[in-house]
DNA sequence: GACTGTGAAGCCATTCACAGCT
DNA sequence: AGCTGTGAATGGCTTCACAGTC
């Protein structure tokens, strides 16, 4: 059978399968059922497998997935066999910081490359690098090769940094800012938006404990 | 006509509104059309329309909406009246220590009223408190009525410690580790999880930029 | 004329159910 | 027997189109 491009949402889910394939190759188990998968991850066993027929008919019939065969596949879609880079924006801040010093980057095949705010410049990070002034970005970006610019400055100014990025040329953006991007180029934005996800927890909260 | 309870999706972007309408709020703008809502936030004006009848029936036809009661009413459904109070495990990691710094919870109706580890128990974030041992979590959650548990810990251990939060008697929990808790009482859980974020902009690149 | 509220239609994603391998 | 791959059925969300109101 042909496949199209997975749909949006298998996308998110191949994210969860790398890990916990991740997770079962460091228990050493070679072979995993979509049943299994599905019950780890709180999942309908048909979405796992129609999930995975989008890489490819890699299942064995009467037996399941051989679990290396299957990361490899995944990381291949998710484009991450080569790692890609990263610059983070507000580097200076704590929530930058904290991204700039996070542990997992490397097992997930990221690295941080660039460090960038417009104050604390010459400052360091360990085992990462210096933090250079924003305005430097256009030249850091083609030098670096740096894919994906991660911002984390406050919302008032997040969308005039955001122009500045555009024109740098970078073709991809995680934002932690909780507002709506603008832009006018061909840019993919993706958000992180904690104050959402609680808002989202306070409404869950009042359907068991109503005012 | 009778409004069921609004869907889950509907509820993401009340919290988008909610920031919009506080926005058109601090510019004084008083009457809003759903058809400038989408486009500010680059919404269907229908999709705006039919979220904001969960709310009741708060437009004028021909007109609009008014702001402020429509802002009202997000904060009221979405159980934002009284301030909601959360307390962060891992507050002495970079992560924690950054939430626990973050200083547009209160314009949010939260308030962090507790911060955990179990390590520098003691030392002090300036305007939230002092770090408290993970022990005492289900004393304090009661003494000071916390609604929400946000967890920062390091992916390995996250599974443990969320089995203490749930014995506390917690009813939300909101959890940064990139992994899928398994819970076993009614707790309501969302994940932040911007690894995965991390990968779908690189399978975007991916589609710009194939092997 | 302008804009809301909403049934109906359309679209996407999930789940079922079973044929097809091993 | 056990498990995958997948068409068909279902369910949920989005968009259209227009009647209803100011």
């Amino acid at each position: 059978m042909i496949h199209n491009q997975p749909p949006q949402a298998s996308i998110k889910r191949m994210s969860v399968y790398l890990r916990h394939l991740n997770h079962l190759l460091s228990k050493n188990v070679k072979c995993v059922s979509s049943a299994e998968i599905a019950t780890a991850l709180d999942l309908n066993a048909a979405q796992v497998r129609k999930d995975l027929t989008y890489l490819g008919e890699l299942g064995t019939r009467g037996v399941g997935y051989h679990v290396k065969k299957l990361r490899d596949s995944i990381i291949k879609l998710l484009g991450l066999k080569t790692i890609r880079k990263i610059g983070i924006i507000g580097a200076a801040g704590h929530l930058g910081g904290a991204l700039a010093r996070y542990p997992g980057f490397d097992k997930h095949n990221f690295k941080v490359v660039a460090l960038f705010d417009t104050q604390n410049i010459g400052q360091e990070v360990p085992n990462v690098g210096i933090i250079e002034h924003i305005d430097q970005i256009n030249k850091i970006v083609a030098e670096r090769e740096i894919d994906i610019i991660v911002l984390c400055v406050p919302t008032n100014v997040v969308q005039e940094v955001f122009n500045k990025v555009q024109d740098s040329g970078v073709k991809a953006v995680l934002n932690f800012a909780p507002i709506k991007l603008i832009s006018n180029k061909d840019i993919h934005v993706q958000n992180v938006d904690f104050t959402s996800e609680l808002e989202t927890l306070s409404f869950k909260l009042r359907t068991i404990n109503p005012e």
